[in-house]
DNA sequence: ACAAATCGTTGGTCCCACCAACAAGTGCTA
DNA sequence: TAGCACTTGTTGGTGGGACCAACGATTTGT
């Protein structure tokens, strides 16, 4: 199963962005891999999720909560929708809105997609000892702040 | 300044593999920009460095030292060799290869980027003291054994 | 009543990472 | 030595994630 080289030269190798790109690439194939087997792609995780927490929604404020242009946004419905996982309907008053609700079918996927998410969370995290997964996320979340 | 939202649901803010995605989205906007800003992106900087670091070779072995796929060498060499930092020449013996070598400019400009490139990284870590740094480093390092 | 803002949609762009096929050239071997 | 297998570079394509611009329809503010 040899995938990329993930050689670079030294001057790149030591970079922290580097590092950082390549952790991102491990993590991303473990995830995006686990997701397309069940026909899934990043997108479509996000959105179910969003839409389970805060129920209804429109589109805008939908993507507002997942972190997805509106655009996307629009075409992860439609796939989602075309597979009965979630349901567009007009809203009552505002002819410009389409609230989005998830599915019985919809939220039944997402619950077996979550499994799926935290063994590939595990799977990422397993050379890490407990105490070092939550420096880890510790110092990620100082970079990031 | 503001960019993306970076909102996501809790399902997904929890998820270590989400805290790296954004991770890698601002520390590669960081870097990224900065190297448009010099009208180069990722491919160059590697593909530069891995030539300086080895000295000419033929594109496949260049693609195998900068981690790049032979068919993106070919398009980065284009545009490289285009602005005159970069110089293509038959191989001397083998009609198939061709050597791709770094000019002078090349050269000089590679400097300049990797001054760039550096002050990213200072930039990106900032927020950790220098044995967080080191021991962030450590942590990714040990996530991708 | 009209201009401004909002919503969903379509259709682009960009980068990074891949893959497939092909012509030209080389090397092996039968 | 004739042929076949392989390598090299190139072209052209795919795909995901993240964007942006513009448009028609609709609503809101004035």
């Amino acid at each position: 199963m040899e995938r990329t080289d993930d050689s670079a030269p030294v001057r790149v190798a030591e970079l922290a962005t580097w590092q950082i790109s390549r952790l991102h690439r491990h993590a991303h194939q473990l995830l995006a891999d686990r997701l397309a087997a069940a026909g899934f792609r990043g997108y479509d995780y996000r959105l179910l999720a969003a839409l389970e927490e805060d129920g209804p929604a429109s589109q805008v404020a939908l993507g507002q909560r997942a972190g997805l242009d509106r655009s996307d946004v629009a075409t992860t419905v439609d796939r989602l929708a075309a597979r009965g996982l979630v349901r567009r309907s007009p809203h009552p008053t505002d002819g410009r809105q389409k609230i989005v609700e998830l599915t019985p079918d919809g939220a039944t996927e997402l619950e077996s997609l979550t499994v799926v998410v935290r063994e590939v969370q595990d799977e990422l995290l397993a050379p890490l000892a407990p105490s070092d997964r939550a420096e880890f996320l510790r110092l990620v979340a100082a970079l990031l702040a």
